[in-house]
Order: structure tokens, then sequence, then C-alpha cells
RNA sequence: GGCGCGAUAGCAAAGCGGUUAUGCCGCGGCCUGCAAAGCCGUUUAGACCAGUUCGACUCUGGUUCGCGCCUCCA
């Protein structure tokens, strides 16, 4: 029985599906106007490994994580390249999914960009003001009104007083509230737009906000309620809450004050299970863009083995922060190193998994629980383990097939030991050489061509069936 | 200031009211020509102060420290 933790209760809770057999999940994705960093990585390991576990678990799972492909960044950057918004955007939505795919992530089922909902925006805005929620103000920007709303900051837990107790920003003129948030940015020159019915000085010219296009592109392809919603946890305010805002005034029956939308699970409740993977950091500070102390993907990369990263990643619990370092990485590519060295000499397949076995219900119990990754990890030692001492290609099998849920562990063991890098020794030759030494006891000779490849970062590993090696 | 999260051995990281977490590192042994890998054993824990309990790392309260959100952010 799958027990999530959902932000929204603030406490593990039965995962139940609006509809048996079948999941449906929106995971906030990525904006596109640089390369993908760490923090990014693991929001698409994370949710790669739930989706991966519902349908281990027979789940029906459909998985959307979006692309916000127009928004201030975007236009900035594209405007300081000298290059067109679809042309930045596109790079680098290549460039993400071809770092995702590095680190074995599965694609999602679906991957809306929002300049492909920008009519379905402007419709759900009209519906926010013909209900009352929002309204066009003196410069053409339309607002949320967040007090119309009464379930406003049910997620975060914050309320509308202490917000604005703790109001930083200067306010803009034209809100209302100083917590109303934009649905819709009027034209400026030189900025795409699309046109609206919402009036103003540019007649309604515009672009949308940020957070209508969740809200959109989730109610377009999941409906108006669905079982997971994902993301970073610096998205759950204000960003989930304003999805929640939008949704649930668009979609349900709150009106004037009286509150008749309902909760847990009752039609117009936008989302049962809201998921926050913890934050990506560096010497104990979160790894962010506005800090500068963020390392893309593809620079880690450079130095380490992608499936090592998604292991690093999947080590730690989902809701707790993650350091990174170098000493971090390389003690996991120790880590991993030893699952694979188990699994050497053993041409196993993934295959079904037995989950009666005893390690197999352990391995279960733990993703059962809030998807309780290291634990599920322990258990890969120890079967490793086992098949050292057993060497059983049984059990070999089994720890492939489990590690298999969580994305790992799936190549040949040697293609992970002995890498691919480029050969600048003829280690087949030398270790031929060396075998030929010891025959002759000439040990002196064995022990510097072994000392000569190790230098090259080569380790030898001698057993009866003759000498292995595996790249440091 | 408001709200929230956390503090576990040298490092990383889980579960658990009483019984080995796990990985890396260290130490001893087995194996090996010697190593490496592997196996066996082993040293290092639970920020601090109270309380509940037969018994607390685990529950409760407080203290200290760290982090996050309250502004774009995964």
């Amino acid at each position: 029985m799958l027990k999530i933790y959902n932000t929204l209760a603030r406490e593990k809770q039965v995962f139940t599906p609006i509809q048996a057999g079948k999941v449906s999940m929106y995971v906030c994705g990525m904006t596109v106007y640089d390369f993908c960093h760490l923090g990014h990585a693991r929001v698409m390991v994370v949710f790669d490994m739930v989706s991966r576990w519902l349908r281990t678990s027979d789940y029906e799972v459909t998985y959307v994580r979006n692309v916000t492909d127009i928004d201030d960044k975007i236009i900035k950057r594209a405007n300081e390249n000298n290059e067109t918004i679809s042309q930045l955007t596109q790079r680098f939505i290549d460039a993400m999914d071809e770092d995702s795919a590095k680190l074995g992530v599965i694609r999602p089922t679906l991957e809306p960009k929002a300049t492909e909902y920008v009519s379905g925006m402007v419709e759900m805005i009209q519906t926010l003001i013909n209900k009352g929620f929002a309204y066009t103000a003196a410069n053409g920007d339309v607002f949320y009104a967040v007090n119309k709303f009464d379930g406003y900051g049910k997620l975060s837990g914050k309320s509308l007083e202490d917000l604005r107790a703790g109001e930083r920003v200067e306010v803009d003129s034209f809100k209302q509230d100083p917590m109303d948030f934009v649905l819709w940015k009027a034209a400026k020159p030189n900025e795409p737009s699309w046109d609206s019915p919402f009036g103003g000085p540019n007649n309604g010219k515009g672009r949308p906000g940020w957070h209508i296009e969740c809200s959109v592109m989730s109610s377009h392809l999941l409906g108006a309620h669905f079982d997971i919603h994902g993301g970073g946890q610096d998205l759950q305010f204000p960003h989930h809450e304003n999805e929640i805002a939008q949704s649930e005034a668009a979609h349900g029956g709150v009106w004037n004050g009286e509150a008749t939308h309902s909760h847990d699970g009752q039609p117009c409740q936008m989302v049962n299970y809201w998921m926050h993977n913890g934050f990506v950091r560096v010497d104990d500070e979160k790894m962010s863009k506005s800090l500068g102390n963020f390392f893309t993907i593809r620079t880690v990369l450079e130095k380490y083995d992608a499936e090592v990263v998604r292991f690093f990643i999947l080590r730690a619990h989902y809701r707790s922060p993650l350091n990174y370092s170098d000493q971090h990485l390389d003690d996991a590519k120790l880590a991993l190193t030893r699952l694979y060295t188990a699994l050497r000499g053993h041409d196993v397949a993934s295959n079904t998994i037995d989950w009666q076995h005893p390690q197999a219900v352990r391995f279960k119990a733990a993703m059962d629980d809030d998807f309780n990754t290291p634990e599920a990890m322990a258990v890969l030692f120890d079967l490793a383990n086992e098949v050292n001492k057993s060497k059983s290609a049984e059990t070999a099998g089994l720890l492939k097939s489990l590690a298999g849920v969580l994305g790992l562990l799936q190549r040949s063991p040697d293609a992970f030991l002995q890498g691919e890098a480029t050969q600048t020794l003829n280690i087949d030759a030398l270790i031929q050489a060396r075998a030929e030494a010891k025959k002759a006891k000439n040990f002196a000779e064995a022990d510097t061509i072994r000392k000569q490849l190790l230098e090259a970062g080569v380790v030898l590993e001698d057993s009866p069936q003759g000498t292995t090696w595996r790249r440091i």
C-alpha cells in the first residue's frame, strides 16, 4: 500500500487514485533559457523514479511535464543573444532532452509547451474575470484578486495577513492588493504578444503570466481534478498556491465568499496529492541561478558518469536536502562500483521480479513508504553481498531487476567498470604479458606491469578464472 | 518579523520505544606470490536540557544551531 507525503496535508497519506488503476501526474518542468543544472536534474530524476514505481505498481500513469517557453527571462536572453525566442527555446529544449536521457530519465507521457496553450489561458482568464476572481488593471495587466479565493494559502500554510506583513517588494500600484498576482501581462514594445479580450491601453494585446500556464495545461491534459502534482520545494509558494487559486476558482464554485468549493476528493479540488522535492545544495546553500552557485548537468557529466549522478540523487530521500560536492560524487561512484562488481560475471537480464522474495518485500515496503529510495538501496547492497557469497545467478538477477525499477544497474558491468575512455595502452596485451611473467614466477616484472596500468588508472583483479580490470 | 523543515558515527544517509541499517573511509583476519576484488570481524552515533516510560536516537516540552519560503527560482 503506497503512502505519499502530501504537502497539502503535511503528512503521509495512503495513495488512492481518482480512477482505480490509473494515475494522472503533473510536474512543473523547466523554463528553457539556459542549460539545466543539478537542481533540475533532481526534479527530473525524482519524478522519473516516482512514475517508474507507480508503473511497477501496475498503475497506468499519465505523466505530464510542461515546458515554459515564454517568460521574461527567455525574452531577455533571446534579445541578448540576438536570436529568436523559438531558436533559443528549441536549443535548450534539445539540450534538456539530451541531459535527461543521459540521466536515464524516461520521457514523460506528454510535454506540453506553454506557447501552444495560450488560447486556453485566455479562456481561463476570461472565466476568472467573469466569476469575479480577476480584473484588468489600468495598465492592461490582468490580475488575480487573491482575497476573492478563500482557500488561498492552504498549500503553503500562509495566510494573507502574514504574507502582507512580510511584503518585501514594492507595491505595484496597479494592483488592488499587493498579493494579487498577474495572469496576463500587457504587451510591451518588441515583445511577443497574443490577442485577448481583456481590454486596457493595448486592446488586450499581451502574454500570459507564469502561473496560469500550469493551470491550463494540467486541466486540458489531465482534467480539472487529478492525482499528483509535483515540483521543487521552491514552487510551493507562490506558484503552486496560485495554481490552486486559479484552477479551483475557474473550475469550482467558490463565489463571493460563499465557499462551495470542497476538499478531499470532491470534483472541484484541483489536486489530491502535492509532492515537493528538496533542494540540491552547495555548501549548505540552495543551488540556484540567482545565487550563481549552480553546476549544470553537462558540466558534472564531463567528470562523472551519468549513472553515478542518478545514483547520487536517488541515494538521498527525495524530500531531504542534497549536498553536492565532488567528494559526495566520488563516494557515490565507489558505492555504485560495488553493485556493478557484484553483477560482474553474471550474464543476467532484468526479468520478472519475484515479489515474494524477502528482499523484494523489503524493497517494495521501502518504496511504498513515500518512495524511500535510500532504504531500497540498502536492500540492493544486501543483495550484492548475497550475490558475492552465493554466486547465485538468480540473486544477481533479482539485484539487477530491482535496481532496474530505479533505473540503475542496467548496463553490462564491464561497460560501467571499464568505461569507454580511449585506451592509450593495450590493456589486454599487458595483462597477457603479466600472466606470462607470473607463470615464470617473475613477480617483479608482473608487478611492474600492474603498476604501469595502475598509473594509467587501470586496476587489475586476479581470480582463479583469470585477470579482469576496471578503471579507477 | 511571519510560516515551515532539520540536527544520527570521520563522510554520506535510513529505519526503529528494547534486537546488525546501508555505502565510503579506518582497523584486524581470511583469500592472494604480493595486491585488488570478495568474505568474516571490528572501532566511530544520535546537538543540548528536562519530562513520559521498566526502557528513548526514536514520544512530549524547552534551548541552541543550521536551512528554506515569504521576490524569479526545480
